[in-house]
DNA sequence: AGGTATTCACATGAAACTATTCTCTGAGTTAGG
DNA sequence: TAACTCAGAGAATAGTTTCATGTGAATACCTGT
């Protein structure tokens, strides 16, 4: 036994929590009310409530960026009425699937298959024609009559990679149900995916049309004191701190659910200080935290290949600044080389770079420099202290 | 000098290919009646 | 003859490669002064 180690623990034990209940700070967390969506709410209550009367709802279509409640206000409003449908005894059923989940719904027939194993049928991950799965999912979901609601969190995603001739079956699948009724219900954060859909999709899908506005810094405020009152003990927060995490989020298009992230890892930060209240400098240091965290994960979990063109281009940059492709692919063959690794085309690095700077890691601006050709103009955008660490677990993974 | 044509070094797009995982089908095999 | 095995055909998917086409502006090349 340790000395130390046991009165670290029991210390651990013995000191007050800032937190009375952290939950309330999780992304999980649903709370009671909404606020400032009352506007939102009463309009999709309104569209859904039907389908209490056995009437097929419209289908709806939400858009607001990240963190503006469209998610947490669906599933808010489907559980209160999936609540008075129970009681009454109505047939009602909703679905909620997240297209952008790996592995879960983000193909056409992946979607498929959820949606039939929601009513009960294994559909097995391969193997079957997606018109198969079709049919497998429109004989259970037409079995018994009801009305079945489809939430189809973050649409964009699924039809950016498998195109919207899902929608369209979808949409149209209503005529043939004999028993069954189907609504859906569309969630998007991009405010143009509306009008990348063929126009026939476009107006059966958006029925109706709702927008989730983004939250200002006073709304953001107010969510934050009503979570820190449930999840803060009292008088653990400093005066100005909520303030200025609401004024972190609401910089930045309004993500409630960042300013709320910020606030829980102000919290632990504060916590793991020992200090008996959450204070103005610990917002600032969960900010670098959660990016830095975020950073090197990200990194870690990218495949080798990823991580070789990353490692070539912080290889490159400690000369100069700004890189271009063509040095990067050269240099990514040699390492290739030295490492073992089966080199790929530029092609594909070029494409590799492109995801790079959407991940937030490399900073790509397209240029041409004239006669002597056109590239991407590469910069690394992370922060100057952290370059050394990722260095090292670059070199780790790929073993050099 | 001023205008326009070229040219570079990739970017960007589409299609085709590869490898893996999985189902389904039907021929061939086995074992019991 | 019913049950079982197993190879082959066919799907879905991810990650690439191959082939084709696009592109912005610094230069080369004119042209007329």
């Amino acid at each position: 036994m340790e000395r130390g180690l046991i009165s670290f623990f029991e210390s651990f034990v013995e000191k007050e929590s800032l937190f009375s209940n952290k939950q309330a700070l999780q992304t999980s967390y649903k709370p009671e009310t909404i606020p400032h969506r009352d506007e939102q709410i009463k309009r999709i209550a309104n569209i859904l409530a039907p389908s209490l009367r056995f009437h097929r709802p419209s289908n709806i279509f939400i858009y607001g960026k990240t963190g503006t409640g469209k998610t947490l206000v669906a599933k808010h409003i489907t559980r209160n009425m999936l609540y008075a449908a129970k009681r009454k005894n109505i047939p009602i059923e909703v679905l909620y699937l997240n297209c952008k989940l790996k592995r879960t719904a983000d193909t056409e027939y992946r979607l498929m298959a959820q949606l039939a194993t929601f009513f009960g049928k294994v559909v097995p991950p391969t193997g079957l024609p997606t018109d198969e799965v079709y049919n497998i999912f429109f004989d259970v979901v037409d079995q018994k009559s009801q009305i079945v609601i489809l939430i189809l969190d973050e649409i964009d995603q699924l039809v950016n990679k498998a195109g919207d001739g899902f929608l369209y079956n979808l949409t149209r699948i209503n005529e043939d149900l004999k028993n069954s009724q189907i609504s859906i219900v569309g969630i998007s954060n991009d405010l143009l995916f509306i009008d990348k859909l063929d126009p026939r999709i476009k107006s059966s899908l958006s029925e109706e049309e709702i927008i989730f506005p983004p939250y200002n810094a006073l709304q953001i405020q107010s969510i934050l004191k009503e979570r820190a009152n449930i999840a803060f003990k009292k008088n653990t927060i400093e005066g100005g701190v909520l303030e200025k995490c609401a004024a972190y989020a609401a910089r930045d298009h309004g993500d409630a659910r960042r300013a709320i992230e910020l606030l829980r890892v102000s919290g632990e930060i504060a916590e793991r200080k020992n200090h008996q209240s959450v204070k103005i400098e610990h917002i600032d240091e969960a900010e670098e935290n959660i990016e830095k965290d975020r950073i090197f994960e990200i990194i870690r979990t990218q495949p080798k290949q990823y991580q070789a063109t990353l490692y070539s281009i912080i290889s490159l940059q400690s000369k100069r600044n700004l890189i271009f492709t063509g040095e990067i692919y050269e240099f990514y063959k040699r390492l290739c080389n030295k490492v073992g690794l089966r080199s790929l085309t530029q092609r594909r690095i070029s494409d590799i770079l492109a995801e790079l700077d959407i991940l937030g890691i490399v900073n790509a601006k397209v240029i041409s420099k004239g006669r002597y050709g056109r590239t991407r103009e590469i910069a690394l955008s992370l922060n100057k202290s952290t370059i050394p660490n990722i260095q090292k677990i670059l070199e780790e993974d790929l073993n050099l």
